[in-house]
DNA sequence: TTTTTTTGCTTTATCGTTTTAGCTAAATAC
DNA sequence: GTATTTAGCTAAAACGATAAAGCAAAAAAA
């Protein structure tokens, strides 16, 4: 089976009798401008059909500088949550002729370093980033490279990098008032350990609606631990439960709250009967628990887009150093897990 | 902060005061074939690592040579099956020099044209597909092209295309005797509308076990539509449990078992007191149920590593025109769902 | 000493586009 | 009737690398 020829502008070209200039200036639409004859323009795009032509973008490239290719770096595109938004920066970035290129840095400042320079190195146009933790520099240096840049996710907000990412101080801010009218007193919040700021911001909107509520002796912030969760998931909520006596739980993210049903249904401890609680983000798991569990919902959709819709901005713009935030507002999710208090 | 200029063959060239062709020759290891003097070689290499070179990939690729990029098209990065998938298949080609650009096809063919095109427009070295329904003539004239193909998680078993999958055959064979022995007959099963290969292997896997078990007078496979799967499913199920008084379901995929498992709690039937079931892949779902599902694993990492090995392989190696055919072993982890029947 | 071979490098062409500058013939101005 | 403008196109350079062919100087052979 030999290679087909792929048809090439000089093929179009030779067809139509004319220069591959004409050829290009008509494909690209710059017909008025260099003045092409309408016939001329209308025998073109018809050889350029029938032959069923598409410019090398190689070539194209090589020439303008821009490969249409979106770098995107997540912690590991095998979890849920960076698949689901790694799928709507695809079809974002299609929509707008771009193509994604993927790498996990597992939450790793030395990888996300390595895949930064390799994405950079093939030419990608923009990158759309999740910063780990200890990354602030790194990503300075890369977007005062000029690089067009923007994260997700999570953000430096001392910093001049443009980002989209869930307004996370609203996020546990509804999560507590919701368990506050309610009629819990006794809120703990379960974290993890980081200096990032979307969990520091979550942690922040919990202590100052505990505290406006008047509950601030009750705030409780417990951190795990990423490596060893599971273990230390039972300890922290063996203490909450047992020691602590408290009513309610806020998991942080998805993977903690979904630890921490794995460890409470190993407790024996029902939901929402000994405790109440309040998970992040969606999850089969949130609907087929014997108590559909209430949750905070980010709206990825809105996060995703619009941090596709900034980088394509940046790059067809790079003179403009402006810097977008894009705040995505959180919704709550009520479910079974978090009835009025006096119902129980 | 102006943006760094990269650092050219010629930049390189220059700072040695030697010609590019002299650099490119170095850099790509064939200093003895045009046998360059060894302190050149060493002066060119320092040089190189101490500008910080590396070579524009466009260009190369231009030239006819290569992009190190693999293209991957799944039917949906979103569906964790497939993230999973992607994410081993990053992890190899990193290891392997290459970086992995993805597409979401949706099952559809028209996309997955597309896809290909955009993706062999852009250079890719080599693609890993999951060819979905009627793709076929599509994926053999790729093939036919030349260019380095590797189907994974479905094959086209008529062909001399390469692939990477599960050995379909023997998953529901493991699953159905499973079932067999724990001293269940009246066994359905419940998969999808299809003419992929993977589909009917499985259906036939079961189907024969069935036979040479001398229950083929049970055999029932049921088949829901992939959009409106929530609600044939509830139908299915239904007939299956209340007219066809089956003891056992098996569902040939993960979402199908998902979906079947929401199905189940709606209609308030207790596994496995009223029905057994076996689900395919691993869920986080099926270890909170109440009772956790006996499931077919899939060795993710054999069947991802494999392909990207197979794709590399033939990119190197692109005049030998070889099948490699790799089929997976899959593994039944027994939970709850399937205990003896005489137990329940 | 002269010729041939080998060594070590450079020059030039090429990949498929886009862009810049330029060229010819027709139309208009003077 | 000559000069100038304009319309409509083309030739050539460029993007950054690699590959083929070529060429001078040094070394070896005659």
């Amino acid at each position: 089976m030999a290679k087909e020829k792929r048809v090439l502008l000089k093929d179009v070209a030779d067809s139509v009798g004319v220069s591959t200039t004409l050829v290009s200036i008509v494909l690209n639409g710059k017909a008025k401008q260099y003045r092409i004859a309408d016939e001329m323009v209308e025998k073109v795009i018809k050889a350029a059909m029938e032959m069923n032509y598409s410019p090398n973008l190689i070539a194209r490239n090589l020439r303008g500088g821009k490969t249409q290719l979106i770098g995107l770096i997540v912690t590991d595109i095998s979890n849920p949550f960076y698949s689901a938004i790694a799928r709507i920066v695809e079809n974002r970035a299609n929509e707008l002729g771009y193509t994604v290129v993927f790498s996990s840095s597992d939450e790793d400042l030395d990888n996300t370093k390595r895949l930064i320079d390799v994405l950079l190195n093939k030419g990608v146009d923009g990158l759309i980033v999740v910063p780990c933790d200890g990354s602030e520099d790194l990503i300075k240096s890369i977007h005062e490279n000029n690089t067009p840049l923007v994260l997700i996710d999570r953000n430096f907000p001392e910093t001049d990098i443009s980002f989209s990412c869930l307004n996370n101080y609203r996020a546990t801010e509804l999560a507590t008032r919701h368990l506050i009218e309610q009629g819990y007193e006794n809120i703990a919040l379960v974290g993890y350990k980081t200096g990032m700021n979307h969990i520091l911001d979550r942690i922040r909107g919990y202590e100052e609606t505990m505290k406006s509520a008047g509950l601030s002796k009750y705030i409780q912030v417990k951190k795990v631990n990423l490596l060893n969760t599971k273990v230390e998931m039972s300890n922290v909520l063996d203490v909450l439960i047992n020691k602590k006596k408290v009513d309610a739980v806020i998991f942080l993210t998805n993977m903690l709250a979904v630890t921490g049903l794995y460890c409470l249904k190993d407790m024996h401890v029902r939901i929402p009967e000994d405790i109440a609680m309040v998970g992040f983000n969606r999850n089969d798991v949130f609907n087929l628990f014997p108590s559909t569990i209430t949750h905070i919902r980010q709206p990825l959709e809105l996060i995703a887009t619009q941090a596709v819709n900034i980088l394509v901005d940046k790059i067809n713009h790079s003179e403009l150093e402006i810097k977008s935030m894009s705040f995505s507002e959180p919704q709550l999710i009520v479910g079974a897990s978090t009835p009025n208090k006096k119902d129980i």
